[in-house]
DNA sequence: CTCCATCCGTACAGTGGTGTATGGATGGAG
DNA sequence: CTCCATCCATACACCACTGTACGGATGGAG
Protein backbone atom coordinates (compact mmCIF):
# COMPACT_ATOMS: atom_id res chain seq x y z
CA UNK A 1 0.00 0.00 0.00
CA UNK A 2 2.48 2.28 0.50
CA UNK A 3 5.93 1.00 -0.92
CA UNK A 4 8.92 3.33 -0.20
CA UNK A 5 8.50 5.49 -2.94
CA UNK A 6 11.70 6.32 -4.89
CA UNK A 7 11.45 10.00 -5.36
CA UNK A 8 8.30 10.82 -3.44
CA UNK A 9 6.78 15.21 -3.29
CA UNK A 10 8.71 16.00 -0.84
CA UNK A 11 12.02 15.26 -2.91
CA UNK A 12 10.36 17.59 -5.44
CA UNK A 13 9.73 19.90 -3.42
CA UNK A 14 13.18 20.17 -1.12
CA UNK A 15 14.54 20.58 -4.65
CA UNK A 16 12.70 23.26 -5.84
CA UNK A 17 12.75 24.87 -2.27
CA UNK A 18 17.02 24.75 -2.69
CA UNK A 19 16.40 25.84 -6.17
CA UNK A 20 14.57 28.82 -4.86
CA UNK A 21 17.10 30.00 -1.92
CA UNK A 22 20.05 29.61 -5.17
CA UNK A 23 18.18 31.45 -7.95
CA UNK A 24 14.31 32.66 -7.00
CA UNK A 25 11.51 31.27 -8.81
CA UNK A 26 12.11 31.77 -11.93
CA UNK A 27 15.26 29.40 -11.18
CA UNK A 28 12.75 26.39 -10.15
CA UNK A 29 12.64 24.38 -13.34
CA UNK A 30 11.34 21.19 -13.73
CA UNK A 31 13.28 20.15 -16.30
CA UNK A 32 16.86 20.88 -14.24
CA UNK A 33 15.02 19.57 -11.00
CA UNK A 34 15.02 16.37 -12.18
CA UNK A 35 18.18 16.19 -13.40
CA UNK A 36 20.15 16.86 -9.99
CA UNK A 37 17.78 13.98 -8.70
CA UNK A 38 18.90 11.52 -11.04
CA UNK A 39 15.96 11.28 -12.99
CA UNK A 40 13.34 12.37 -16.23
CA UNK A 41 10.28 14.58 -15.65
CA UNK A 42 8.42 11.56 -15.86
CA UNK A 43 7.54 11.27 -12.60
CA UNK A 44 6.79 15.01 -11.64
CA UNK A 45 3.78 14.87 -13.61
CA UNK A 46 2.73 12.45 -11.88
CA UNK A 47 3.34 14.22 -8.50
CA UNK A 48 1.78 17.54 -9.63
CA UNK A 49 -0.35 19.34 -12.00
CA UNK A 50 2.28 21.10 -13.35
CA UNK A 51 4.84 23.62 -12.38
CA UNK A 52 2.90 26.24 -10.60
CA UNK A 53 1.40 23.44 -8.39
CA UNK A 54 5.08 22.88 -7.16
CA UNK A 55 5.87 26.17 -6.48
CA UNK A 56 2.39 26.08 -4.61
CA UNK A 57 3.59 23.32 -2.20
CA UNK A 58 7.03 24.40 -1.75
CA UNK A 59 5.27 27.79 -0.40
CA UNK A 60 2.85 25.51 1.61
CA UNK A 61 6.16 23.41 2.96
CA UNK A 62 8.32 26.48 3.52
CA UNK A 63 5.25 28.67 5.90
CA UNK A 64 5.05 25.91 7.90
CA UNK A 65 8.56 25.30 8.46
CA UNK A 66 9.19 29.02 8.95
CA UNK A 67 6.30 29.11 11.70
CA UNK A 68 7.88 26.69 14.08
CA UNK A 69 11.53 26.34 13.58
CA UNK A 70 13.66 28.88 15.39
CA UNK A 71 10.73 30.09 17.56
CA UNK A 72 10.98 26.41 18.79
CA UNK A 73 14.51 26.60 19.61
CA UNK A 74 14.82 30.47 21.37
CA UNK A 75 11.70 29.40 23.56
CA UNK A 76 13.16 26.13 24.57
CA UNK A 77 15.75 26.84 27.00
CA UNK A 78 13.54 28.65 29.03
CA UNK A 79 14.99 32.64 30.73
CA UNK A 80 13.42 35.69 30.95
CA UNK A 81 12.46 38.26 27.49
CA UNK A 82 15.95 39.86 27.60
CA UNK A 83 17.71 36.12 27.61
CA UNK A 84 15.45 34.73 24.76
CA UNK A 85 16.06 37.86 22.59
CA UNK A 86 19.56 38.03 23.08
CA UNK A 87 19.02 34.10 22.11
CA UNK A 88 17.19 35.26 19.07
CA UNK A 89 19.32 37.60 17.86
CA UNK A 90 22.41 35.38 18.24
CA UNK A 91 20.38 32.67 15.89
CA UNK A 92 19.62 35.25 13.32
CA UNK A 93 23.39 36.54 12.74
CA UNK A 94 24.08 32.57 12.47
CA UNK A 95 22.37 30.45 10.02
CA UNK A 96 23.62 31.50 6.70
CA UNK A 97 21.47 28.18 5.43
CA UNK A 98 19.18 27.18 2.95
CA UNK A 99 16.50 28.17 5.33
CA UNK A 100 17.43 31.75 5.02
CA UNK A 101 18.40 32.44 1.77
CA UNK A 102 14.21 31.00 0.80
CA UNK A 103 13.31 33.53 3.40
CA UNK A 104 14.80 36.17 1.62
CA UNK A 105 13.83 34.75 -1.65
CA UNK A 106 10.70 34.68 -0.52
CA UNK A 107 10.32 38.30 0.29
CA UNK A 108 11.77 39.38 -3.42
CA UNK A 109 8.92 37.18 -4.83
CA UNK A 110 6.18 38.21 -2.47
CA UNK A 111 6.84 41.66 -4.51
CA UNK A 112 5.08 40.24 -7.79
CA UNK A 113 2.70 38.41 -6.06
CA UNK A 114 0.16 38.87 -4.04
CA UNK A 115 -0.69 35.49 -2.94
CA UNK A 116 2.84 35.12 -1.85
CA UNK A 117 2.92 38.41 -0.52
CA UNK A 118 -0.40 37.30 2.16
CA UNK A 119 1.51 33.42 3.12
CA UNK A 120 4.99 36.33 3.86
CA UNK A 121 2.35 37.97 5.73
CA UNK A 122 1.29 35.52 7.72
CA UNK A 123 5.19 34.53 8.66
CA UNK A 124 6.02 37.65 9.44
CA UNK A 125 3.23 38.58 11.43
CA UNK A 126 4.32 35.33 14.19
CA UNK A 127 7.60 36.39 14.49
CA UNK A 128 6.53 40.32 14.57
CA UNK A 129 3.94 38.95 17.78
CA UNK A 130 6.46 37.15 19.04
CA UNK A 131 9.39 39.66 19.24
CA UNK A 132 6.38 42.37 20.27
CA UNK A 133 5.53 39.62 23.46
CA UNK A 134 9.17 40.03 24.32
CA UNK A 135 10.21 43.27 24.23
CA UNK A 136 6.50 44.26 25.99
CA UNK A 137 8.05 43.09 29.29
CA UNK A 138 10.51 45.78 29.92
CA UNK A 139 9.88 48.62 27.78
CA UNK A 140 8.09 52.00 28.31
CA UNK A 141 4.60 51.45 26.56
CA UNK A 142 3.37 49.40 23.81
CA UNK A 143 4.81 51.57 21.00
CA UNK A 144 8.09 51.65 22.24
CA UNK A 145 7.83 47.97 22.28
CA UNK A 146 5.89 47.96 18.62
CA UNK A 147 9.38 50.58 17.75
CA UNK A 148 11.86 48.05 19.10
CA UNK A 149 10.61 44.78 17.41
CA UNK A 150 10.70 46.66 14.05
CA UNK A 151 14.13 47.79 14.68
CA UNK A 152 15.17 44.57 15.59
CA UNK A 153 13.21 42.94 12.40
CA UNK A 154 14.48 46.09 10.26
CA UNK A 155 18.33 45.53 11.09
CA UNK A 156 17.78 41.12 10.82
CA UNK A 157 16.61 42.55 6.87
CA UNK A 158 18.97 45.34 6.20
CA UNK A 159 21.78 42.89 6.89
CA UNK A 160 21.28 40.81 4.45
CA UNK A 161 19.79 43.30 1.63
CA UNK A 162 22.64 46.33 2.57
CA UNK A 163 25.92 45.91 0.86
CA UNK A 164 27.52 49.22 3.05
CA UNK A 165 30.66 48.83 4.91
CA UNK A 166 31.22 50.70 8.34
CA UNK A 167 35.11 51.51 8.10
CA UNK A 168 36.71 49.30 10.64
CA UNK A 169 33.92 48.80 12.59
CA UNK A 170 32.02 45.29 11.08
CA UNK A 171 28.27 44.45 10.22
CA UNK A 172 27.94 42.52 13.48
CA UNK A 173 29.09 45.41 15.52
CA UNK A 174 27.38 47.93 14.95
CA UNK A 175 24.46 45.79 14.50
CA UNK A 176 24.83 44.20 18.07
CA UNK A 177 25.84 47.68 19.55
CA UNK A 178 22.27 48.67 18.79
CA UNK A 179 20.33 45.56 19.53
CA UNK A 180 22.30 45.46 22.68
CA UNK A 181 20.56 49.21 23.14
CA UNK A 182 17.32 47.77 22.67
CA UNK A 183 17.52 45.56 25.50
CA UNK A 184 17.44 48.62 27.62
CA UNK B 1 26.40 63.44 -37.87
CA UNK B 2 23.97 63.04 -35.44
CA UNK B 3 20.17 61.94 -36.75
CA UNK B 4 17.74 61.87 -33.99
CA UNK B 5 18.03 58.41 -33.78
CA UNK B 6 14.51 56.59 -33.71
CA UNK B 7 15.16 53.77 -30.83
CA UNK B 8 18.26 54.85 -29.26
CA UNK B 9 20.80 52.68 -26.73
CA UNK B 10 18.93 54.81 -24.32
CA UNK B 11 15.32 53.75 -24.82
CA UNK B 12 16.77 49.94 -24.37
CA UNK B 13 18.49 50.29 -21.22
CA UNK B 14 15.25 52.38 -19.85
CA UNK B 15 12.94 49.91 -20.87
CA UNK B 16 15.44 47.12 -19.99
CA UNK B 17 15.22 49.02 -16.13
CA UNK B 18 11.02 49.50 -15.73
CA UNK B 19 11.47 45.64 -17.09
CA UNK B 20 13.93 44.62 -13.88
CA UNK B 21 12.34 47.02 -11.47
CA UNK B 22 8.70 44.76 -12.22
CA UNK B 23 9.91 41.17 -12.65
CA UNK B 24 13.75 40.86 -11.81
CA UNK B 25 16.65 40.48 -14.18
CA UNK B 26 14.93 37.46 -15.63
CA UNK B 27 12.43 39.15 -16.42
CA UNK B 28 14.94 41.43 -19.02
CA UNK B 29 14.56 39.74 -22.12
CA UNK B 30 15.30 41.28 -25.49
CA UNK B 31 11.90 40.13 -27.42
CA UNK B 32 9.30 41.81 -25.28
CA UNK B 33 11.08 44.46 -25.25
CA UNK B 34 11.70 45.34 -28.63
CA UNK B 35 7.48 44.88 -28.45
CA UNK B 36 6.85 47.53 -25.73
CA UNK B 37 9.00 49.77 -27.99
CA UNK B 38 7.13 48.72 -30.81
CA UNK B 39 10.07 47.53 -32.49
CA UNK B 40 11.65 44.19 -34.02
CA UNK B 41 15.28 42.74 -31.86
CA UNK B 42 16.28 43.86 -35.58
CA UNK B 43 18.31 47.33 -33.58
CA UNK B 44 19.10 45.72 -30.78
CA UNK B 45 21.89 44.04 -31.63
CA UNK B 46 23.20 46.99 -33.60
CA UNK B 47 23.53 48.68 -30.45
CA UNK B 48 24.78 45.98 -27.75
CA UNK B 49 26.84 42.68 -27.95
CA UNK B 50 24.34 40.51 -26.09
CA UNK B 51 21.68 40.68 -23.50
CA UNK B 52 24.67 40.44 -20.69
CA UNK B 53 26.04 43.69 -22.09
CA UNK B 54 22.16 45.88 -21.91
CA UNK B 55 22.26 44.44 -18.26
CA UNK B 56 25.51 45.36 -17.60
CA UNK B 57 24.74 49.93 -18.95
CA UNK B 58 21.45 48.87 -16.92
CA UNK B 59 23.49 48.85 -14.02
CA UNK B 60 25.50 51.27 -15.14
CA UNK B 61 22.94 53.84 -15.94
CA UNK B 62 21.05 52.82 -11.92
CA UNK B 63 24.51 53.05 -10.06
CA UNK B 64 25.14 56.75 -12.03
CA UNK B 65 21.35 57.38 -11.32
CA UNK B 66 21.64 56.77 -8.02
CA UNK B 67 24.63 58.36 -6.86
CA UNK B 68 23.05 61.91 -7.19
CA UNK B 69 19.32 61.99 -7.77
CA UNK B 70 18.43 61.94 -3.57
CA UNK B 71 21.27 63.49 -1.57
CA UNK B 72 20.75 66.24 -4.24
CA UNK B 73 17.67 67.08 -3.58
CA UNK B 74 18.14 66.63 0.03
CA UNK B 75 20.89 68.83 0.40
CA UNK B 76 19.75 71.18 -2.16
CA UNK B 77 17.21 73.23 0.39
CA UNK B 78 19.93 73.51 2.90
CA UNK B 79 19.45 73.34 6.72
CA UNK B 80 20.81 71.73 9.51
CA UNK B 81 21.75 68.03 9.69
CA UNK B 82 18.41 66.79 11.81
CA UNK B 83 16.42 69.19 9.36
CA UNK B 84 18.02 67.66 6.09
CA UNK B 85 17.74 63.99 8.00
CA UNK B 86 13.92 64.79 8.09
CA UNK B 87 13.93 65.69 4.58
CA UNK B 88 15.71 62.96 3.91
CA UNK B 89 13.59 60.30 5.70
CA UNK B 90 10.26 62.12 4.34
CA UNK B 91 11.41 61.53 0.83
CA UNK B 92 12.24 58.16 1.51
CA UNK B 93 9.02 57.03 2.82
CA UNK B 94 6.87 58.73 -0.44
CA UNK B 95 8.73 57.76 -3.40
CA UNK B 96 6.85 54.58 -4.86
CA UNK B 97 8.19 54.94 -8.43
CA UNK B 98 10.56 52.91 -11.07
CA UNK B 99 13.73 54.09 -9.39
CA UNK B 100 12.23 52.68 -5.48
CA UNK B 101 11.76 49.25 -7.33
CA UNK B 102 14.78 48.85 -9.91
CA UNK B 103 16.96 49.53 -6.11
CA UNK B 104 14.82 46.60 -4.86
CA UNK B 105 15.64 44.66 -7.30
CA UNK B 106 18.92 45.17 -7.82
CA UNK B 107 19.55 44.46 -3.83
CA UNK B 108 17.98 40.85 -4.25
CA UNK B 109 20.30 40.17 -7.69
CA UNK B 110 22.88 41.34 -5.93
CA UNK B 111 22.95 38.04 -3.64
CA UNK B 112 23.68 36.00 -7.05
CA UNK B 113 25.94 38.67 -8.69
CA UNK B 114 29.19 39.30 -6.91
CA UNK B 115 29.72 42.02 -10.11
CA UNK B 116 26.14 43.57 -9.18
CA UNK B 117 26.46 43.01 -5.43
CA UNK B 118 29.90 45.20 -5.82
CA UNK B 119 27.89 48.06 -7.24
CA UNK B 120 25.53 47.78 -4.67
CA UNK B 121 28.18 48.15 -2.33
CA UNK B 122 29.33 51.31 -3.95
CA UNK B 123 26.04 53.19 -3.75
CA UNK B 124 25.39 51.83 -0.68
CA UNK B 125 28.20 53.09 0.69
CA UNK B 126 27.91 56.21 -0.74
CA UNK B 127 24.53 56.53 0.96
CA UNK B 128 25.62 55.35 4.33
CA UNK B 129 28.54 57.64 4.05
CA UNK B 130 25.98 60.90 3.48
CA UNK B 131 24.07 59.78 6.90
CA UNK B 132 26.68 58.92 8.95
CA UNK B 133 28.10 62.27 8.37
CA UNK B 134 24.44 64.47 8.98
CA UNK B 135 24.05 61.97 11.97
CA UNK B 136 27.57 62.44 13.73
CA UNK B 137 26.64 66.26 14.00
CA UNK B 138 24.80 65.67 17.02
CA UNK B 139 25.14 61.84 18.12
CA UNK B 140 27.32 60.78 21.33
CA UNK B 141 30.17 59.63 19.37
CA UNK B 142 31.03 57.67 15.96
CA UNK B 143 29.99 54.18 16.85
CA UNK B 144 26.34 55.80 18.08
CA UNK B 145 26.25 57.71 14.44
CA UNK B 146 27.05 54.87 12.82
CA UNK B 147 24.02 52.52 14.87
CA UNK B 148 21.71 55.56 13.91
CA UNK B 149 22.32 55.38 10.12
CA UNK B 150 22.25 51.46 10.14
CA UNK B 151 18.82 52.01 11.94
CA UNK B 152 18.00 54.70 9.47
CA UNK B 153 18.96 52.14 6.53
CA UNK B 154 17.54 49.06 7.82
CA UNK B 155 14.14 50.28 8.69
CA UNK B 156 14.25 51.93 4.78
CA UNK B 157 14.95 48.02 3.19
CA UNK B 158 12.80 46.90 5.98
CA UNK B 159 9.77 48.64 5.39
CA UNK B 160 9.89 47.04 1.92
CA UNK B 161 11.11 43.90 2.80
CA UNK B 162 9.14 43.25 5.75
CA UNK B 163 4.87 42.39 5.52
CA UNK B 164 3.88 42.32 9.13
CA UNK B 165 1.44 44.20 10.38
CA UNK B 166 1.28 46.69 13.81
CA UNK B 167 -2.33 46.27 14.78
CA UNK B 168 -4.18 49.61 14.95
CA UNK B 169 -0.82 51.50 14.16
CA UNK B 170 0.16 51.77 10.46
CA UNK B 171 4.22 51.06 9.87
CA UNK B 172 4.90 54.49 8.77
CA UNK B 173 3.87 55.70 12.07
CA UNK B 174 5.72 53.00 13.89
CA UNK B 175 9.07 53.77 12.08
CA UNK B 176 8.26 57.30 12.35
CA UNK B 177 8.26 57.23 15.94
CA UNK B 178 11.31 55.47 15.71
CA UNK B 179 13.14 57.72 13.43
CA UNK B 180 12.15 60.78 15.91
CA UNK B 181 14.24 59.04 17.96
CA UNK B 182 17.30 59.11 16.21
CA UNK B 183 17.41 62.23 15.94
CA UNK B 184 17.42 63.55 19.27
C1' DC C 1 2.86 -15.72 -7.90
C1' DT C 2 0.17 -12.24 -9.08
C1' DC C 3 -1.60 -7.78 -8.90
C1' DC C 4 -1.71 -3.01 -8.35
C1' DA C 5 -0.10 1.32 -6.77
C1' DT C 6 3.68 4.02 -7.57
C1' DC C 7 7.08 5.90 -10.16
C1' DC C 8 10.33 6.33 -14.39
C1' DG C 9 11.76 6.76 -19.38
C1' DT C 10 10.92 8.23 -23.86
C1' DA C 11 8.98 10.53 -27.58
C1' DC C 12 6.37 14.34 -29.29
C1' DA C 13 4.38 18.89 -30.16
C1' DG C 14 4.53 23.44 -28.74
C1' DT C 15 6.29 27.89 -26.77
C1' DG C 16 9.25 31.64 -26.22
C1' DG C 17 13.15 33.10 -26.16
C1' DT C 18 18.59 33.87 -28.19
C1' DG C 19 21.99 35.33 -31.55
C1' DT C 20 23.34 35.87 -36.66
C1' DA C 21 22.99 37.39 -41.31
C1' DT C 22 21.41 40.33 -44.59
C1' DG C 23 18.91 43.57 -47.10
C1' DG C 24 16.69 47.47 -46.76
C1' DA C 25 14.57 52.27 -45.01
C1' DT C 26 15.29 56.97 -43.49
C1' DG C 27 16.97 61.39 -42.94
C1' DG C 28 20.45 64.95 -42.14
C1' DA C 29 25.35 66.49 -43.80
C1' DG C 30 27.78 67.93 -47.55
C1' DC D 1 21.06 64.97 -55.01
C1' DT D 2 23.83 61.89 -53.06
C1' DC D 3 25.94 59.55 -49.45
C1' DC D 4 26.54 57.57 -45.14
C1' DA D 5 25.52 56.67 -40.42
C1' DT D 6 21.91 54.85 -38.03
C1' DC D 7 18.30 51.90 -37.23
C1' DC D 8 14.61 48.32 -38.55
C1' DA D 9 12.46 43.96 -40.47
C1' DT D 10 12.80 39.44 -41.74
C1' DA D 11 14.32 34.89 -41.88
C1' DC D 12 17.02 31.27 -39.99
C1' DA D 13 19.15 27.95 -36.86
C1' DC D 14 19.17 26.83 -32.29
C1' DC D 15 18.20 26.07 -27.41
C1' DA D 16 15.83 25.16 -23.00
C1' DC D 17 11.96 24.21 -21.11
C1' DT D 18 6.78 22.88 -20.74
C1' DG D 19 3.03 19.64 -20.74
C1' DT D 20 0.97 15.25 -22.66
C1' DA D 21 0.76 10.41 -23.81
C1' DC D 22 1.91 6.03 -23.09
C1' DG D 23 4.46 2.03 -22.23
C1' DG D 24 6.92 0.10 -19.04
C1' DA D 25 9.70 -1.20 -14.41
C1' DT D 26 9.53 -2.34 -9.56
C1' DG D 27 8.32 -4.08 -5.31
C1' DG D 28 5.33 -4.99 -1.35
C1' DA D 29 0.38 -6.81 -0.20
C1' DG D 30 -2.47 -10.57 -0.59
Amino acid sequence: MAPPTRTPRGAWIDAGLRALAAGGPDAVRIEPLAQTLGVTRGGFYWHFADRGALLDEMLDAWEQQSLVTVIERVDGDGGDARTRLRRLFGLATAAGDVLLRTDLAVRDWSRRDPLVAERLRRVDNRRMSYMRDLFIAFSRDEDDAEGRALVAFSLWIGSHFIAADHGTRSRREVAGRVLEGLLV
